[in-house]
RNA sequence: AGCGGGGUAGGGUAGCCAGGAUAUCCCGUCGGGCUCAUAACCCGAAGAUCGAUGGUUCAAAUCCAUCCCCCGCUACCA
């Protein structure tokens, strides 16, 4: 009986369009399929929108829509986009959808039967300013372990350690600024901590990138905490006999994976239990992942699906992120390229993208993304190399035969495509997608060898027959490339599958059919270019686009005198100066600012301002900004200094009685 | 400072997990060839103490240790 393989790709987040950072994951993950199905496996592929959580809550609130609104929005705009670079589910589902819902309950419930589930009360940050519960990402504090400042969920910049609700101290309101307090409410624990030992030795074992494994063992090998997985929110999966709590997102995510099999099974007449309720049986579930959700598919799903009894995934391929300009993709910023604006809607075609993704560098690894690499990549490789073998070869048998030609195949010729094809094979399925596309190259670049050395636009005057068997060898090549490449580049390897004269579709041609000798006699129609070359300018105003935009995200607004006038600016004179303790750049400042007490500043200027020099000397300093701890230390004011390699401070032009305000 | 990712010819990259004999590929530079082909293609050359030091080994870009530097996020730059 032969396996059957599901392929999933993490869900993209129905909460904004669709950029370059998302198809790291997606087009390596459908080359894959693409690539499983050539070599006759049975692969389903699905996906879907994830729909819940609280970004999209207050997103959509922020828009005057309802959240259901906004996911369908980019829901549609998901799938069209997708199906617009030829990344074609089996199935692309929505966890918004009945299936979803029920399938959560059901795990939800079963967790609970199986005694994976326990309540508790716990103290929640609550705003009252705002009036509701702060989840997670909108709480800020201190961390109860380290003292570092810490968000919600995670003590990001201290220790590194994932925070449950309801740990992080001091906590503050994010949206308005204010001091949050805590409530005591009734919450759902997941007994995670439970499942360290299953984790480790699931892990060990655990097939796809060695990145999502190592990731995960890291955390595993230290402490587990117990997982909240109810919230506060509206939105979402409710909670069983629970009405005022959902499930966590992360729960009811991954969980699509499952109902979008079912969908996809109730569809086609399959039964959804031999992909999912199947443990130890005969299919192979693949994750393909960003590099930044490794935690949530590694530690967390695994444990759920071992708790509830269902298929664990055999495999987590995870992809390295997508930077720009060597920048971390972020929207704020301006350093974003969306696939439909900045690249679908400006004519530049899919199979162009899928090539530069999958093959620019390892699939684990960070991909800096640049208009100019990809301009190289295009012209250089497959215009210059790929495109031009094809098209040198096609256009000379069309001239001068217009059929495939008699002649026989070198046995050299048919090896270097057997080595080529069991290559790109042995690559896709490790996941080294850009050894295998560089493997594929290198069969065009001895087409381009073999045509050169052969000479056979010499031949053709003198000896046919020669000029011929060069010509349907090279053609053999051409058939072959069209093989190897359809993975990556679906549109152009069909229309090179069909230049080369095969009238059955590429689709569904597997892998050896590469090395199946081509037809003599077959017609060969007067070819068409593959590959245009991208031009400077196209690049040059791709490259202002992203400039405009980031220079955009940086300027500022104008403000009114009356807001300017809402800032109280003073001189004020240092009495004294002094570092801050494990801290290189800060010094901690008292200032005369001519009121009865003087005022303590933490100032950012250790690295360029001696203390002792600073005593006696007067400053400029906004009086009236807010107040804030800087290791531990509290700050009244700030000293405004220009900024321009190191602190360059601003000074009054004579001495003025301090206090003195500036406007 | 914490976390993450890196340091390989002028630029960009592969190889590193499973250590071996001329270190990959693309561009650039220099010289030559070809003219079927999208000024494409082919051949050749120069160019790298594989971040540093120490260790393991018959053998290290690859394994171990220490250190340096760069980038990103967060964070002190209030």
């Amino acid at each position: 009986m032969q396996r059957r393989t599901l392929v999933t790709c993490g869900l993209p987040y129905a909460n904004g369009p669709a950029h370059i950072g998302h198809l790291r994951t997606y087009i390596p993950a459908d080359l894959f399929v693409r690539s499983l199905r050539k070599q006759g496996k049975d692969t389903t592929f699905v996906c879907g929108s994830d729909a819940h959580g609280t970004p999209i809550v207050i997103n959509a609130e922020e828009l005057g829509v309802t959240p259901a609104e906004l996911v369908q929005k980019y829901h549609d705009h998901f799938d069209e986009t997708f199906k617009s670079l030829n990344i074609i589910f089996d199935k692309f589902g929505n966890t918004e959808s009945d299936t979803n819902h029920n399938r959560t309950t059901e795990i939800v419930n079963t967790l609970i039967a199986n005694g994976y589930v326990f309540s508790q009360s716990i103290e929640l940050a609550y705003c009252p300013t705002c009036d509701r519960f702060l989840p997670d990402r909108y709480v800020e504090g201190v961390c109860p372990d380290c003292g570092a400042v810490a968000r919600g969920d995670e003590c990001d910049q201290g220790c590194g350690k994932h925070l449950e609700p309801g740990e992080i101290l001091e906590p503050l309101c994010k949206i308005c600024r204010s001091r949050a307090e805590y409530r005591v409410q009734e919450h759902f624990f997941f007994r995670l901590s439970e499942f360290k030992g299953f984790l480790s030795d699931y892990l060990d074992k655990l097939g796809g990138t060695s990145n999502a494994r190592n990731y995960a063992l890291g955390w595993v090998n230290k402490e587990l905490h117990d997982w909240c997985i109810t919230r506060n929110l509206e939105w979402g999966v409710p909670f069983p006999d629970h009405e005022n709590l959902v499930v966590y997102v992360w729960v009811d995510a991954p969980i699509g994976y499952i109902s979008f099999t079912e969908e996809w099974a109730d569809e086609h007449g399959v039964d959804w239990k031999k992909y999912w309720m199947n443990p130890g049986g005969d299919t192979d579930i693949i994750h393909f992942i960003g590099g930044d959700i490794i935690y949530h598919h590694c530690i967390f799903w695994p444990a759920l699906l071992k708790g509830a009894g269902y298929t664990l995934p055999r495999a987590v391929v995870a992809s390295g992120m997508v930077k720009i300009g060597d920048k971390t993709f972020s929207k704020s910023r301006g350093y974003v390229v969306w696939v439909n604006d900045d690249y679908l809607d400006k004519g530049f075609h899919p199979d162009l993208l899928r090539y530069y993704l999958a093959s620019y560098t390892s699939h684990t690894k960070e991909l800096n993304f640049s208009w100019k690499v990809f301009q190289e990549k295009v012209n250089n490789e497959l215009v210059g190399t790929l495109g031009n073998f094809v098209y040198r070869t096609l256009l000379f048998a069309h001239k001068n035969f217009g059929t495939v030609p008699e002649g026989d195949i070198d046995p050299e010729v048919m090896e270097k495509i057997g080595d080529a094809r069991d290559a790109v094979i042995a690559a896709f399925n490790e996941y080294e997608f850009k050894r295998g596309i560089d493997a594929a190259m290198n069969l065009a670049a001895f087409g381009n060898v073999y045509f050169q050395s052969n000479e056979p636009w010499q031949l053709i005057k003198t000896d046919a027959s020669g000029a011929g068997k060069v010509v349907r060898n090279c053609l053999q090549i051409v058939k072959a490339l069209a093989v190897l490449f359809e993975p990556v580049m679906p549109v152009t390897a069909s229309a090179a599958w069909a230049q080369v004269g095969m009238d059955a579709g590429l689709d569904g041609a597997s892998y050896d059919k590469a090395t199946v000798e081509i037809a003599v006699g077959q017609p060969i129609p007067k070819p068409a270019m593959l590959f245009a070359k991208i031009e400077d300018r196209a690049i040059q105003e791709m490259e202002e686009i992203l400039e405009e935009r980031v220079s955009k995200a940086v300027k500022k607004k104008h403000v009114t005198f009356e807001e300017f006038s809402e800032l109280d600016i003073r001189i004020g004179t240092i009495v004294s100066a002094e570092p801050i303790k494990k801290s290189k750049k800060l010094l901690r400042l008292l200032v005369d600012l001519g009121e009865n007490r003087d005022r303590q500043i933490v100032a950012g200027i250790a690295e360029t301002h001696n203390p002792d020099d600073l005593v006696g000397r007067q400053v400029v300093v906004l009086a009236n900004m807010q107040p804030a701890k800087l290791f531990g230390v509290e700050s009244r004011g700030m000293i405004l200094a220009g900024d321009s390699d190191g602190a360059i401070l601003l000074m009054p032009e004579r001495e003025v009685p301090a206090g003195t305000a500036v406007a």
